[in-house]
DNA sequence: ACGATATATATGATTTAGGATATATATTGC
DNA sequence: GCAATATATATCCTAAATCATATATATCGT
């Protein structure tokens, strides 16, 4: 069962959703307490989209202890991957995108060493 | 008003309007009766998704007589047309989209000469 | 085993997008 | 002005996405 383009537009049309990938596209890897902090959503909320994610294979989880850490799926077919390094050089400057990456920068008690892409 | 990232890719999540936009991507210039062939739906429906396009202004649109051509806003942000042009990449080589080009090709009674980006 | 923390899923209500059809507008040729 | 062609918009109905909230699961430390 190969990927949809339009199911791939749809995860992206949603704001909470791109700006988690907008994130781990700067970070790598990210727990999902540091993406609810971040945007500043309840738990729930940011795991469903998440969740949506993950069912499209656009992100990869990996539980490491009690955290969850999402990527940036490593198979992602190459076109996704351009069509999201293009978004980044599009966003990445304006708001919530930017002040995203400025939350996540100061966040105390980050678990794990965080780790940039 | 600036372009909204999410609206774009809402914009793009819909089979009839990616259609339109990949044809868009690969002919400069197509009138409402072609897309309306192509796609194989009726000319409200048609009209209706390019309207959407026209309004986010991801298309711009020219009256030539009865006719009105529709082409890539011209002045489309750099990251878009980026998007546009991974996609292109990504799904030109599988149906519909490659379909949609080969009917394209042969479709008799073109209004104006085709012309190809 | 228990409480605390981190994360996932289920449920019900509400909003929004999509589709079919009918109709309106604009242009052309007579 | 009228008929034909090309295109746009409006209306009504249905289907799908989203949200808030509640609850379930997994891990850790004691």
């Amino acid at each position: 069962m190969n990927i949809q383009a339009e199911e791939v537009f749809a995860a992206l049309s949603h704001e909470t959703r791109l700006r988690c990938l907008m994130l781990l596209m700067a970070h790598e890897e990210l727990c999902v307490c540091e993406l609810t902090h971040v945007i500043g959503a309840s738990q729930p909320y940011i795991s469903r989209h998440l969740a949506q994610l993950r069912e499209l294979e656009l992100v990869a989880d990996r539980r490491e202890g009690q955290w969850i850490h999402y990527r940036i799926h490593p198979s992602l077919p190459d076109w996704i991957r351009g069509v999201l390094r293009e978004t980044v050089e599009g966003v990445s400057r304006e708001s919530p995108f930017k002040d995203d990456l400025a939350a996540l920068a100061q966040m105390p008690n980050r678990p794990g060493a965080p780790r940039c892409a």
